[in-house]
RNA sequence: GGGGACGUAGUUCAGUUGGUUAGAAUGCUGCCCUGUCACGGCAGAGGUCGCGGGUUCGAGCCCCGUCGUCCCCGCCA
């Protein structure tokens, strides 16, 4: 029943034949989309990567091909020999690409055969998310997941071939390698040879870069898979692939040009225009004005609304006058109900001492005044939703001003992030009313779209985040962690206020966002061993310590290193956003679900006790 | 570790207050069909209602447990 394929050579691909090839005998090869069987006449659409063409096989024409056909059922392999015909004018098909001409087959071989798929490619939507991981090999036949690898592919393509021209060298790290000081879980590797002793996946090549540059490398990039071993979301996954890069005497700027290259040109690869160079805001600045540090710049940012209170009012209304006072406004969503508002309360964490005032309506008819100011300073008009966050006065749990963070208390911090988190969720809710998110999907989600760049897209909105604060104040610790990798510099003109103020030190630390998400981070690192000993003295290490964990790396600090710094950028999340989807596993062929499982392979499996013992290990009974 | 949603035919779903034989669409199988493109027509097959236990005269539906998928919190410097 099945044939043999023979000496057979693909011409030409499902998506590439045109009317210019009319009268061209051709051979394509391809996937069985569909079968029409009108009896004597039997169309055929064969798929593949290219896109898809029809094929027809007419009885009178080639009566063994039309036995052939007979046979060929969805996702069989299909190879069709025939002229290229263009179609009559009623026999158009304007949706697809190759939709004037179609095959007339002279001959057909089924070149394998397919069960039954428990889902068809061929279908627009499917749901079953376990069925889709565990056929995965089905589910990325579909256009659109072939379209999110093509996104991707073309990314990293331009990628390297941006840095390269920059002067920047790829080079590989180990993926054995040993526990850095990142903060995350570790896979482990057992060794054989070494009973008892362990190697670790790397969470990131974050010192192996910069010994590179200790190393005179000067630039160094890696398209450089990380793992790490901590609880899974939509946007993370264990395993993850970052553009991580380092260089030799950078300012931040530097590093920021070229990142500003590399994407612009990987956004170019998609036909999107990203103007350069991208704006930036200091952390603190961010926080004030959109309540996070990953502002999504295609909503309108927060609005400081307290000149519009006196402080009369501010007292009647139990709103704390030393904090912040700020409105959310959300285009086009119009006056909430109250059952609306009473459903929202959830996305309103009044936890730290926040408070929502959602019913401006009643607020007016005590206030008109005040909501006439508090309209006009948010720049809202009737047909936005408007709401109010300030400070709960009577709130004083935990929370405290003198424990600084940046310039910023933790009880301003409270109130900015609350009104902040709230934006962005009554944003996401309302969506579909705003339209501010809608024009991702139209401008890279259509595969057939080849040309013509999106000049100046308002889709996606980069914004640098720089300034971070040097340390956090950890409460169950009772002391001042890094915020970052401990190798993060501070600026210079901090330095002095280490010990004294820790609070107020800056790091020379900066983050991308894109539409609200976190895309990359980096920093200039430390390059003095004795600013290093000073960092890790205000972080209350020992010397002694501080050897134990990066030894080898102090080490080699100590042999001439250049100033240098760098940065890594989520590769996963990036072809995500272009690709307008919600969740990585669009983007990663191979992912694994939200309890880190492979369901095509199913994996993690038990191993023997020959392979345990071998290993050393010996696992505990539960 | 915690919270939430979901789990019924291959797939997507419906299933009333707990009541007789669990439905639809699509897919699948067979037959018919020479211009379809989500082809059409006729006929047919297809169910451990995730799994285990309980309540009940009676459970897809109620209760307890468990497993799986997804989302969120914690976690992810």
């Amino acid at each position: 029943m099945l044939d043999f394929l023979g000496t057979k050579q693909r011409t030409h691909t499902c998506g590439e034949l045109r009317t210019a090839h009319a009268g061209q005998t051709v051979t394509i090869m391809g996937w069985v989309n569909r079968r029409r069987d009108h009896g004597n006449l039997i169309f055929l659409d064969l798929r593949d990567r290219y896109g898809m063409t029809q094929v027809v096989l007419d009885k009178d024409l080639s009566p063994d091909g039309h036995a052939k056909a007979e046979q060929a059922r969805p996702e069989y392999v299909i190879c069709a020999t025939g002229a290229v015909r263009e179609r009559g004018k009623d026999a158009v098909n304007p949706k697809m690409p190759t939709g004037e001409i179609e095959i007339a087959a002279s001959e057909l071989l089924i070149l394998n055969d397919a069960k039954v798929p428990p889902f068809s490619p061929a279908e627009e939507a499917i749901g079953n998310e376990e069925v889709r991981l565990k056929y995965r090999y089905i589910d990325l036949r579909r256009p659109e997941m072939q379209h999110n690898f093509e996104v991707r592919h073309k990314v990293a393509l331009a990628v390297r071939k941006y840095l390269s021209s920059q002067g920047f060298f790829e080079i590989e790290t180990p993926f054995m390698t040993r526990s850095t000081p990142e903060g995350a879980r570790d896979y482990l590797v057992p060794s054989r040879v070494h009973p008892g002793e362990f190697y670790a996946l790397p969470q990131s090549p974050q010192l192996f870069k910069q010994i590179l540059m200790i190393s005179g490398m000067d630039r160094y990039f890696q398209i450089a898979r990380c793992f790490r071993d901590e609880d899974l979301r939509a946007d993370r996954q264990p395993e993850f692939t970052q553009i991580d890069l380092e260089m030799t005497f950078p300012q931040q700027e530097t590093v920021f040009r070229v990142v500003e290259g590399f994407l612009a040109a990987a956004f170019k690869a998609v036909g999107i225009a990203l103007p350069t160079p991208f704006p930036q805001i200091t952390y603190d600045e961010a926080m004030r004005r959109f309540g996070i540090d990953k502002p999504d710049l295609r909503l309108p940012g927060l609005t400081d609304v307290r000149e519009a209170f006196t402080v009369g009012q501010l007292e009647t209304l139990a709103i704390d006058p030393a904090l912040p006072i700020v409105a959310v406004r959300v285009p086009k969503v119009g006056e909430l109900s109250r059952k609306e508002r009473e459903d929202n309360r959830p996305l309103f964490d009044m936890r730290k001492g926040a408070k929502l005032i959602d019913d401006l309506k009643r607020l007016e008819k005590t206030f008109p005044e005040v909501v006439a100011k508090v309209r006009a300073a948010a720049d809202a008009n009737e047909h936005d939703l408007l709401v109010i966050v300030a400070g709960d006065p009577t709130h004083h749990i935990r929370a405290s001003d003198t424990k600084l963070t940046g310039r910023l208390s933790e009880r301003e911090i409270a109130v900015l992030s609350a009104a902040g988190n709230l934006r962005v969720e009554l944003a996401k809710k309302y969506a579909d009313r705003h339209g501010c998110f809608g024009v991702t999907d139209a401008v890279v989600g259509d595969p057939e779209r080849e040309t013509g760049l999106v000049e100046g897209s308002r889709a996606f909105r980069p914004i640098w985040v720089t300034d971070f604060p040097m340390f956090e104040y950890d409460e169950a610790e009772q002391q001042w962690m890094p915020a970052h990798h401990p190798f993060t510099s501070p600026h210079d003109e901090d330095m002095d206020r280490l010990v004294s103020d820790p609070a107020s030190v800056r790091a020379r630390y900066y983050d991308l966002a894109m539409n609200g998400l976190e895309l990359g981070s980096g920093s200039i690192r430390i390059h003095r061993q004795d600013v290093q000993q000073e960092i890790f003295r205000a972080l209350g290490m020992s010397d002694e310590e501080a050897k134990t964990r990066f030894g080898f790396f102090l080490e080699a600090l100590q042999y001439g290193t250049p100033p240098h710094g760098g940065i890594a950028l989520g590769l996963d999340r990036l072809v995500m956003i272009l690709a307008g989807a919600t969740s990585l596993r669009e983007v990663i062929a191979f992912p694994k679900t939200a309890k880190a499982i492979d369901l095509m392979v199913d994996a993690p499996t038990p191993v023997s006790d020959a392979q345990l013992r071998e290993l050393h290990i010996r696992p505990t009974k539960q």
